[in-house]
DNA sequence: CTTGGAATGTCAACAACACTGACATATGCT
DNA sequence: AGCATATGTCAGTGTTGTTGACATTCCAAG
């Protein structure tokens, strides 16, 4: 490895795409790609009270309305103190509402108000406006790839968890 | 834009792939693949007193070593007191070395130590070792789209300060 | 040579967001 | 009745980011 090859490319295959130079500029333009990911919304976030922990709640209930509590907490990969605090704040500013369960009442389902959808919408419509951009200079094929390697890059849960999801939508 | 189609996807071309839940997915591919991203260094870097931005700092250091501050602010897109406090210990634990310039005595010029370049190694190997598997699993066209949405999705500092970075490697 | 501005460093205060640990409450299940 | 689960809460801590203010050093222009 001390060479720039990575270990993977030995044999005759075509893996010169595994180079550490060619890793290292993957792992630069992840980093740089995602300061641009999180931009727009954080600009709009920056004049409220709230932040990116906001928005990744905001977003996962909106996406799956009545989830719990924990199942939540799996997706954010966050501490329940952590998101509690998060969840508290966007109840009392109500776009947010708890439902208790009826089936297990232990159970608290979350629901964006329609005040909750609004800022969702806002803050979602920013992001995707970047990500359209993005998918329309790359083309179909790049965006292909580009989701096929994210996959690949999650954590074993995170894969899961993301084609649940990606499976439910529509 | 109500009935989930995004409004770029209107003339007769082929950009169903611009529907809002085609960038749902994409925005929560991206989420969860940059947890995957950090979740390694990050948890060596658990076990010391440094975090992310200690792994940040010393990754640009090592790629362009003799950097200045002003410039490695520029790339890291934070504000010179978040860095400052960062490249002091990684001075004071003898992992960085600040060399005043020579042209400009005003200018500090930022060097791995010896101790510096064994951190950098670890955290990038195991950065490296997941980017690795990612892009074997996906294969060199999907590796080819991903840097090309990737790009796409960068501010233009961004992009411009990556490609500076890519053209200087190798 | 003086003055203005640039680059850097430092101090203080603060906010967002994560963590751990401990504990309380209500509920479900055996 | 007793244990486990789901949730909420309090207290403390750490990392990383922010502003604002100020000092130092040095280059460069007048």
């Amino acid at each position: 490895m001390a060479d720039g090859r990575s270990s993977s490319a030995q044999s005759g295959e075509n893996l010169l795409f595994l180079t550490d130079e060619q890793l290292r500029q993957g792992i630069e333009a992840m980093f740089f790609a995602y300061r641009g990911f999180t931009a727009d919304p954080d600009r709009i976030l920056s004049d409220m009270a709230y932040g990116r922990a906001h928005h990744r709640a905001v977003h996962f209930i909106n996406r799956a309305p009545g989830t719990t509590v924990n199942n939540l907490l799996n997706i954010l990969g966050v501490t329940k103190q952590s998101l509690n605090r998060v969840l508290r704040t966007l109840i009392e500013d109500g776009l947010v509402e708890s439902r208790i369960g009826k089936a297990d009442k232990r159970e608290r389902h979350l629901f964006l108000t329609e005040a909750g959808r609004a800022l969702e919408q806002k803050l979602s419509d920013a992001q995707r406006a970047r990500m359209r951009m993005a998918f329309r200079d790359a083309g179909p094929e790049a965006v292909a790839g580009f989701r096929t390697v994210l996959e690949a890059m999650m954590d074993r849960e995170m894969r899961s968890a993301y084609s649940r999801l990606k499976d439910s939508g529509t």
